[in-house]
DNA sequence: AACTATTTGTTCGTATGTATG
DNA sequence: GCATACATACGAACAAATAGT
C-alpha cells in the first residue's frame, strides 16, 4: 500500500498563520521579538500581501502578537499571560455558558483549597505582604476606584499557593464575579468593612492549613449567599 | 467642563470586528446564524473589502465564527463551547506558563472535590451511566485509539458535578495531561486495568460524598506520583 | 522643524475557486 | 452544463504612523 499524502489545501492564510504560530510555540520567536515584516513574509512564503495580513490578523486576534504601526513597527510577540484564561472565562459567562451561581460555587470550592496551600507555603516575607495588604484595606474609601485593593488579599493568597494554574483560575473567577457585581450592585465597592480578612490571614500566617481553609470558606459563604440573591433579583427585574 | 470625546481612531478592521463581536455577545446573532456577507458588510460599514475580510478573519481566529465558502457560504456563528478553555490551557502549558507538576496538582486538588459534588447529585440514571462506562473499560484494548473511553468515567463525573465551569476545568486538565503523557510515554494508553474506578463509582452511587472524594484522591495520587517521575526523566533526557 | 525611510493601514480592480440549485 | 452567490487570492497604488537624520 503506497503512502499517498492527502492533497487537501488549507486556506493560504491559515497555512502560514499556523506556521508562524508553531514557530512561536517552539520558541523560535519569544516575547518581544518581531516577526518578519509583511514584505519579508511575502518573500518568504511567496504569497500576496492580503494573505499575509489576514494571517497576522489571526495571530493578533488569538492574542499571540501585537501589531505596531510606523517605522520600526511590525508584529511583536506578546508575553503569554493568564489574562487569556480570564478573557475566555469572561466570554463564557457573557455567552451564558455558565451562570453566576456556578461561578460563585466554583470559587467557593476552589479558593478555600488555595488558601490551605497558601498556608502551607507561607514565608515571613509573604506574611508581611499579607499584613500590609490588610492594613491598606481600611483606606479603600479614599480611593474608590481601586477595585484591585479590595481583592488584593485574595490575589496574594492565590499567588502564595505556588500553583500558577490554580492562581489563574482564582483570579479569573474573581474578575468575572467582580465585573458582574458592579453591574447589578454599583454601590458594592463602597461597602467593605476593614479587617474583613483578618481571620484568614492569621490562619495562613500561622501555617494552619485546615483553619485557613475553614476561614476562607466561611468568608465566602456569607458573601456568596447574599450576592446570589441580589443577582437573581436583578435578573428578574430585567425581564 | 465640556465633555469632549477622544478622537483616537481604532483600526477600521478592529472597529468593525468589535461591533460584530458585540452583536454576537448581545445575542443579535446566535449559534448557526450567518453574519452578513462580505458584500453586505461593505455596504453596511461603508468600507473596503480587505478590511471586512481582516475583521472576519479576526473573529474566526477568536473562535467566534466559522467561514464556509461557496454559494450559501459566509461567516457562521459557532456554538460557544468550553473547548476554548481547553485550548487556552493547552497553549499555556506549551508556552511553559505552567508545569506538568502544577497541572497534576491542580487536578489532584479539584477532581476529588468534583467527585464529592457528583456524589451529592447522583441520580439512578447517572448511576447506570457510570456502571456502563465502567463495564466498557475492559474492552478498551480492542479499540486502542479511543483515548476518550479511558477517561469516560472522569468526564461523566465532571458533568455530574452540576457545575459547568468545574466540569470544563477538569476536562481541560485531563486533556492537557493526556496530551503530555502520550508524548513521553506512548505506551501509556495500553496499560489500564479494568475496574480501576470501581471504588470511586460505588461511593458516588451510594451518594457518599466524603468517600467519593477520598477514593478519587487516592486514585489520582498514585497515578500522579508515577507520572511526575516519568515526566521528569523525560525532560532530563531531552537536554 | 523638515525630510526621509520603513512599516502597517486602506482602497480598488480583477481574476479564480467553490458550492448550490 | 450553466448561472449565481459567495469566499479566496493577487497586485498596484496611496494613506497614515513612527523613528531616525
Amino acid at each position: 500500500m503506497v503512502n499517498f499524502t492527502p492533497v487537501k489545501h488549507m486556506k493560504a492564510s491559515d497555512e502560514i498563520g499556523n506556521q508562524l504560530k508553531n514557530a512561536i510555540f517552539e520558541g523560535k520567536y519569544v516575547a518581544g521579538d518581531k516577526l518578519p515584516s509583511e514584505r519579508e513574509l511575502i518573500e518568504l512564503f511567496q504569497i500576496s500581501r492580503t494573505v499575509v495580513r489576514e494571517a497576522i490578523k489571526g495571530l493578533e486576534a488569538s492574542g499571540l502578537v501585537e501589531i505596531k504601526q510606523g517605522a520600526m513597527g511590525g508584529a511583536f510577540v506578546k508575553l503569554m499571560t493568564f489574562e487569556r484564561l480570564t478573557n475566555v472565562c469572561q466570554e463564557l459567562f457573557i455567552m451564558e455558558k455558565m451562570s453566576f451561581a456556578e461561578v460563585c460555587e466554583a470559587r467557593l470550592q476552589i479558593e478555600p483549597m488555595v488558601a490551605k496551600l497558601a498556608a502551607q507555603n507561607c514565608t515571613p516575607e509573604m506574611a508581611e505582604k499579607l499584613r500590609e495588604a490588610s492594613r491598606n484595606e481600611e483606606h479603600i474609601l479614599d480611593y474608590p476606584d481601586t477595585v484591585y485593593l479590595r481583592q488584593k488579599v485574595h490575589y496574594i493568597l492565590a499567588d502564595m499557593s505556588g500553583n500558577r494554574f490554580l492562581a489563574a483560575i482564582v483570579k479569573s473567577l474573581l474578575q468575572v464575579i467582580s465585573n458582574a457585581t458592579t453591574k447589578f450592585e454599583p454601590s458594592h465597592d463602597k461597602v467593605h468593612p476593614a479587617g474583613l480578612h483578618d481571620g484568614i490571614i492569621e490562619a495562613v500566617i500561622a501555617q494552619d492549613g485546615q483553619q485557613a481553609e475553614a476561614e476562607m470558606r466561611e468568608h465566602l459563604q456569607a458573601f456568596t449567599l447574599r450576592l446570589n440573591v441580589v443577582e437573581k433579583d436583578y435578573r428578574d427585574t430585567e425581564k
